[in-house]
DNA sequence: GGTTGCCAGTATGTCCGACATACGTTATTT
DNA sequence: AAATAACGTATGTCGGACATACTGGCAACC
């Protein structure tokens, strides 16, 4: 427990214990000088990270009371780390998670719409490296080993038609979003045919953009979703 | 310049002088030390101002190097603080605030359809004291003073709006835009006719939501963007 | 009896001084 | 000339101390 902690790894285990829910909202934290010891670090180190919690809406911190967990609805989920730490820590129907996965169910269409309108050649470019990507993972995989690499170039794909918008915000909502659509892809990726399938569906909604069809794009968009909600609930099945 | 400047004054401090281009992108601030000779503080607390600020994507902090500020697509966009000091500090023209405009007319028509179908009855109740205040604040108005609530409540509104979707990233996307929703309403808002229009613009979107009409809501949010568009474009030449 | 005010206990906020570490530059060596 | 060592500089971490803010209990007072 006590080797060579810095801030990074003790935000980190800090973020860990409170999205696994052993510390519950509501609750108190042990106090710096605990934590201090309990880590082996400065106070100075245990003062920091605990303040990106605070800064991040995750804790609140009250001079001569303490800190606590706060309510999940004023964490900052629109904070890349913070839909990080839930996918990677939290349990599935935990906290706000459902939000972000409907969430980017009913934008992705609009997304890929405005990305039919708006990309430029180097968009364009980049979505089709991607697609290139994931057929070139499908040859790389066999029957009962996938290659991993198709579902980062899965994700490149969104990341790219997100990116496509020419608009800051929605290209920061893609990282927002990356660490869900990576949960997703990861489990509805499993078998060769369903990666063609996924392959296949991608390529729909590429081409629609590439020929700036706004409505073709969004249905295209929308079949590729559905695809994967259909997906899901075979393989929830199998868990 | 010295009289009692805690961690939050020396914060705002900061993101002002950054904001308001005194220090540009890729330029470095000064040191930590020089910084508590400035602001009269200890490096704990300017340290702590900084990390927030690097924590945020605004600042780069390279140990034995400095710290710069970061190129603005870095930035968080998507925290609060960030689009109010954007919108306090900066030009109009300056960094994202286009992008940030232009995001908000181009979901907001979606968002009201989203809210047509789910909200509840306390959404409706909160969207109508929304509404009700605005009127009020419209008969306190006279031709030379328009009172000041009524921009407040025009804000509350729309953001009463985004908490009807029932999802916590549209809500969250509400405190985001706020600073940007209120600067906008702040130059719309100027004569009591204007405010008149406004308040029946509003009651159509709202009236369209409590009937659940998706579509109706959607056209009745975009008209009332329409209008303000062209009441800003009028407005800019008085500036 | 109920209210007010004082006081100790506790935890975070701030300060200071010191050393460790990482980066860039310069000087040295091969 | 290239690789390496030494040095200056700025951030990262440490430890201890005092300041400030919240809580709760006790006592004085109306």
């Amino acid at each position: 427990m006590q080797g060579a902690f810095n801030r990074d790894d003790l935000l980190e285990q800090l973020a860990r214990s409170i999205f696994t829910g052993e510390y519950a909202p509501g609750e108190f934290l042990p106090r710096e000088v605990d934590i201090c010891h309990t880590y082996n670090v400065s106070r100075s180190t245990a003062r920091s990270a605990l303040q990106t919690l605070a800064d991040t809406g995750i804790l609140v911190r009250i001079s001569g009371q303490g800190t606590r967990v706060r309510d999940p609805r004023e964490w900052q989920l629109l904070d890349p780390r913070v839909t990080h730490w839930l996918t990677l820590y939290s349990e599935a129907g935990q906290f706000y998670m459902q939000d972000l996965l409907d969430f980017r169910a009913s934008v992705e269409p609009f997304v890929t719409m405005e990305a039919a309108t708006r990309a430029s050649a180097a968009d364009l470019h980049a979505i089709e490296d991607a697609l290139s990507g994931m057929e070139a993972a499908w040859h790389t995989s066999h029957a009962g080993r996938i290659d991993p690499l198709f579902d980062v170039f899965d994700v490149a794909f969104h990341e790219a038609v997100y990116a496509a918008t020419h608009n800051v915000i929605w290209t920061q909502l893609s990282h927002v979003l990356k660490p869900i659509i990576l949960a997703q892809v990861a489990r509805t990726n499993r078998t060769t045919d369903s990666l063609l399938e996924s392959v296949a569906c991608h390529r729909r909604v590429f081409e629609a953009i590439r020929l700036r069809e706004r409505r073709q794009a969004g249905e295209a968009t929308q079949a590729m979703l559905d695809r994967t909600a259909a997906d899901l609930a075979t393989n929830a099945v199998a868990f």
